[in-house]
This record gives structure tokens, C-alpha cells and sequence, in this order.
DNA sequence: CTTCTTACA
DNA sequence: TGTAAGGA
């Protein structure tokens, strides 16, 4: 009956600084060099007792379970700080289920080839519509056209009856396929360097490959938040600027 | 005395 | 990362 230190320590999630390292399996010189690198939260003060919780052990093990796969310390305090991000916004906003739809689970619209001739008027050649299944919007069998989104052909027919050439749109749409591709690959990039690193995904543990699924799903709606608000950014400048130019060439004066 | 920090190697 | 010394 020598050491009761476990029985305190498991009940309430409350562990004393050489607690947590032993649990953690670090030394408890470290708990401080993680703190100051940014990579452990400091503890709770009570007095002169530092209190570490479960998140505190739990990070600790993330910690030391990667710094043995040769990460380096800043290389997990930034995959840390982009993981608390991601995973506050996605708690944050409803936002995750609209940005990680994707064409599959959107309305699609099916018409004949005369509907869609009537949809789009005289801009709107042959042409548009082979473009179209080649860019992915529309696939054709038969007399029938199936369009994959609903909120995209509405909003080519907005633009289309607001006076641009249906090939005009398809052009801007190639772009905009071209861009976020682009862009993700970008993020994907970022997630592969910093978090599964160059091992592969073969010889990963359980608990990591754990800690990778939460760490993709809390980025995926990092990635359209950050790229909405730049976009909605970008748009606001152009739009003020054109608006602008406007103003000056058609209202001179009053 | 214990618990933790600071500072130096 | 170890550890000696000092503050609370």
C-alpha cells in the first residue's frame, strides 16, 4: 500500500504536475517546455499547485506519440493551432453541412433538349451544351439532359437572361473549376506536410489515424470559410470599384 | 517539507 | 534535457 497517487489522480480528471508526466510517460521538466513552445495549455493555479485535466494528459500523449515520429516541436504547435481552429468553426457555424455538400447529393434537374433550348433562348447553341457535359454540369443521354445542380443552372440562367452569352458563363465556370482545384490541392498540400507528414498512411497507428479523421473533417470547412470570406472580400473591392467607374463616366455632375 | 520556477550547463 | 538553487 505504498502509493495511493493513481486512485486521486483517475477519479476526477485532476493531476498533479508529476502526475500528468508519469501518465503521459514525459519527464516533468518537458511539461514546461511544451508550455512555453506553445503546445500545452498552462494548467489551472490553485496556490502553489498546478492542476492538469484530461485534455492536458490527452494532448500530452498526442505530443509525445508525435515528437517520437520525428515531428519537431514547432512543426505540431502549428498542426495544434490550425487543428483548434478548424475545430471551433465547424462547431461554430452550420456552415459544414452546406460547404461539404458536393454535386451528389445536390437537386438534379432532367429536361428534354427542347426544355432546355426554351430555358436559355437563342444564346444558347449546340455548342454550349457539349461544352457543358465536358466541364461536368450537364450529362446527355438521348433527347434528355440531366443537369447536375439545380442552384448552378438557375444561376446560369440568371446570368444568361441578364444579358451574357450562355459560352461566356461556361468559360467563367471552366475558370472557377480550374481556381478551386487549385485551391484545394493548396490545403491539401498544407494537411499532408504538416499532418501525416512523408511516412505514408500505411504505418500509422490507430490513434493517430483517429486523430487524422477528426483533424480532416475539423479542416474541410476551414478551407471554405477562409476561401468565402476572401472570395466575398475579393468581389466587395471589384464591385465597388467598377460601380465607381461607373459613376464617374454616366453621372458627371447633377 | 513540498511544489514549482529560474537559470545555467 | 539535467540539475542546483531559491521563492512561496
Amino acid at each position: 500500500m505504498s502509493s495511493q497517487v493513481d486512485q486521486d489522480a483517475a477519479v476526477g480528471g485532476h493531476y498533479r504536475r508529476d502526475e500528468v508526466a508519469r501518465a503521459a510517460g514525459v519527464k516533468v521538466r518537458n511539461l514546461r517546455y511544451y508550455q512555453e513552445r506553445g503546445l500545452l495549455p498552462p494548467p489551472r493555479r490553485e496556490g502553489r499547485i498546478a492542476w492538469y485535466s484530461e485534455d492536458h494528459l490527452t494532448r500530452l500523449r498526442l505530443i509525445n506519440d508525435l515528437l517520437g515520429r520525428g515531428y519537431t516541436v514547432n512543426g505540431i504547435a502549428e498542426l495544434l493551432a490550425a487543428w483548434e481552429q478548424g475545430g471551433g468553426l465547424s462547431q461554430l457555424l452550420g456552415l459544414e453541412r452546406e460547404m461539404t455538400r458536393d454535386w451528389e447529393q445536390e437537386d438534379s434537374v432532367v429536361m428534354s433538349r427542347a426544355e432546355l433550348r426554351e430555358l436559355f433562348g437563342p444564346t444558347a447553341s449546340p455548342e454550349d451544351t457539349r461544352r457543358a457535359a465536358e466541364l461536368g454540369y450537364v450529362t446527355i443521354d438521348g433527347d434528355l439532359v440531366t443537369h447536375r445542380s439545380r442552384r448552378l443552372l438557375e444561376a446560369t440562367v440568371t446570368l444568361v437572361r441578364a444579358g451574357v452569352p450562355l459560352a461566356e458563363v461556361l468559360d467563367a465556370g471552366d475558370f472557377v473549376q480550374t481556381q478551386a482545384a487549385a485551391v484545394a490541392d493548396r490545403f491539401v498540400a498544407l494537411f499532408s506536410t504538416h499532418v501525416i507528414g512523408t511516412d505514408g498512411l500505411e504505418q500509422l497507428s490507430a490513434t493517430r489515424l483517429q486523430h487524422i479523421t477528426e483533424a480532416v473533417s475539423a479542416l474541410r470547412p476551414l478551407a471554405g470559410e477562409v476561401v468565402a470570406t476572401e472570395f466575398a472580400r475579393a468581389m466587395a473591392r471589384r464591385v465597388d470599384a467598377e460601380v465607381a467607374g461607373l459613376l464617374r463616366t454616366e453621372s458627371p455632375g447633377t
